[in-house]
DNA sequence: CTAGATAGTGAACCAGGTTGTCTATCATGT
DNA sequence: ACATGATAGACAACCTGGTTCACTATCTAG
């Protein structure tokens, strides 16, 4: 039996991975025009994608309270990513959507994610780079989103 | 050309991956009598390691401030996992020691992570894995402690 | 023996999460 | 028609784990 590395070396090997692409994509967004954008940012918007949502539905989809959601959606209001104006059919509501600034970064993001994931490919051949996405899908949840990404690790 | 997904899966499948080891880790430490060990405690004690370390150490290892290291350390004080003592050879440093409750911490992560790491072993098979290891240290940088994972999220 | 570097600490601040509480609005059953 | 309960959002207080700035104590070198 060939030897295993120990066991603590693969989470590390995760996040690492998970952090390079993460650190290359902000550092790419910084240079066209989105310094201010932060990981969870990114993660937020596409959470909340083109046709808008709310604050109780996003803390639904990601798996954080209504409050954080809120305060998170606040900050992405006051750097101008997004808007929220009165559901005209349920006046409690918030509708909030991406401004143009907005969608202009989350377009930005999903291009830089493919050129990310073709340097990859390049790198380990898009037969292996598959087989890596493939075998995470046979470790992971079907849920992409219920990631409680934001701050998760800090409180868990 | 066959289809490869979007690019932002790849990310979140990794950060997913990682989560869920780590989510198990501790759901198991909390079974094997450490229930109050948070995520970043295991990076930090594995970070500290057998022989111990300082602050300034630490944080240097860790990618954070040494103030940060400083608060992670009281923290792991107060719930007793290191101690700390004067260094006789330079009475400014304090060395940051395991105590037998932590190295006990430390051996059963390294026992659970190798239980995990055999578990995606069964369902993916270790040649499959043993190559996913691969793949991820040709994407990943050779130092696996500069992940400046306490909080990194957040703050970035 | 003084000047500069280094170790640790404290304070003030920030981001993003939590729980608990409150108001406004909608929906429903009598 | 209206009381009752559920829901949306907001506010406050608090927790963690980061940051920077400032300070003291100690070591090291010229």
């Amino acid at each position: 039996m060939s030897s295993a590395p120990p066991g603590f070396e693969l989470p590390l090997r995760l996040l690492l991975a998970f952090r390079s692409l993460i650190d290359e994509l902000h550092a790419e967004l910084g240079r066209q025009g989105h310094p201010d954008i932060r990981p969870m940012h990114g993660f937020v918007m596409q959470a909340i994608g083109p046709q808008g949502t709310t604050a109780v539905d996003l803390g639904h989809t990601l798996g954080v309270t209504k409050q954080a959601a809120g305060k998170t959606i606040e900050t992405l209001e006051r750097i101008g990513y997004v808007e929220r104006t009165r559901d005209p059919e349920d006046t409690r509501r918030k509708i909030v959507r991406l401004t143009p600034y907005g969608m202009d970064a989350l377009a930005r993001s999903a291009q830089i994610f493919d050129d990310l994931r073709a340097r990859w490919s390049a790198t380990l051949g898009e037969d292996r780079l598959q087989a890596l996405e493939s075998d995470l899908r046979k470790v992971t949840p079907a849920d992409l989103w219920r990631l409680d990404a934001p701050g998760w690790f800090g409180t868990m």
